[in-house]
DNA sequence: AAATGAATACGACATATGCCGTATAGCTGT
DNA sequence: ACAGCTATACGGCATATGTCGTATTCATTT
């Protein structure tokens, strides 16, 4: 069995080092890189994604964790990532969850306890240290401050763009949508093909879910 | 130091049994008593609630884990409780932890894993089997399953199926799939035609939104 | 030993989609 | 009156998608 690749990524060097050492006892894993914030570890990617798993720190300079942690898991969904940090405050959790983090644990772990919470994330499981599960339980209990809806300023939809894009919600065909609304195929894609570029997506998908976010529809 | 004083909760006697051996290995806990359902369970403690955690079966006659819960919470909320329970729907999590669980695990779990769960839990942690914990995680970022949080019964996606839609969801075309996962576009759009049938849809867009109402991603 | 299901892969074809350019008509505020 | 925005509409082209069929390999189950 070839061993997992993990990806390290802390803006403190030093501890990228205690981490690789934590990790070095265990020889199903290797560290295949490591980089000092969010940019760096992209353009690694960019060059060969054969990466199974990445430790995030969220506090970095020009990219931080959270921010790298939506786009790695919008272009690499694959890709597990587990926030390795040394904050636990729930600002953090709820946003790094929402990023799409697999797991949440903190620095201070011991390294078996490390080497168990990868193993399971990489096995379809989430690891999270149980103080940051209890804050997740709470966070579910209290849905007040699930709905973190911020408005897109600087995009402003037509009426029609955004009955047009409510259509395509549904999954219907632009065909399907035109006899809907009483106008030609043509106006819709047209209207579709604007709206993407307010929106700046490049697919039905895309532009459904960020529109979803920003209340759109 | 006086062992923790622990209560279960099973309307079978056996795996009761099959639990107190589990525990029976460690001196820092002991099993004070044990009740069939949930009102046998109220009995007890209105006598004497001296007990730090329960470990509650769901799925009991009479009072079942979520309405017990719901009780025991709400007169004794210093007493911890996790449910123990069998089966793993995202309805029965969610609504354990609406009514204030502090844990989730399921009965296969291994002697030590148990144990240090419960520890945990004691410790003011939450105790959750890395599965469940990612159903938790899912939940959180997904609003619109907290609303319906069922599972869809007759319909099982693979595992491949499972992760392939993950990435759809994204907005990933097929050829970029094909990368992530390393496998060719055209099995890509096997797994896709596969999964479109088993949802019963026809568009990328309404497989995702099932896929999330129904908390399969 | 046979059957089943999962994952892999290819070909073909009709349709849908994303993206470009162009164009007309109506409405609004300056 | 004119600039700017919106809604409408068409054509074209490369690519993506949905839907068929077929097929091999591997693991699990019967």
């Amino acid at each position: 069995m070839t061993p997992f690749k993990i990806a390290i990524v802390d803006d403190n060097s030093f501890l990228i080092q205690a981490i690789k050492e934590k990790l070095s006892f265990f020889d199903d894993l290797t560290v295949k890189h490591t980089s000092l914030n969010g940019s760096e570890l992209l353009a690694k990617l960019a060059e060969s994604h054969h990466i199974d798993l990445i430790l995030m720190d969220i506090e970095m300079p020009i990219l931080n964790g959270i921010e790298t942690t939506q786009i790695v898991k919008h272009k690499f969904p694959q890709i597990k990532i587990i926030m390795l940090t040394a904050f636990d405050n729930d600002e953090h959790i709820f946003n790094a969850i929402k990023a799409g983090a697999d797991g949440y644990l903190l620095k201070e772990i011991d390294p078996p306890v490390l080497h168990q919470g990868i193993l399971e994330t990489l096995h379809g499981g989430a690891a999270m240290n149980p103080s940051i599960a209890l804050k997740t339980l709470k966070l579910l209990r209290n849905p007040i401050g699930i709905e973190h809806h911020h408005d897109l300023e600087d995009v402003s939809l037509s009426k029609r763009e955004v009955e047009v894009l409510e259509q395509l919600s549904t999954g219907l065909p632009y065909t399907a949508i035109a006899e809907n609304l009483f106008i030609s195929p043509s106006t819709v894609r047209k209207h579709i093909e604007n709206t993407y570029k307010k929106l700046q997506v490049h697919s039905k998908i895309e532009a459904v879910q960020k529109a979803k976010r920003y209340n759109i529809i």
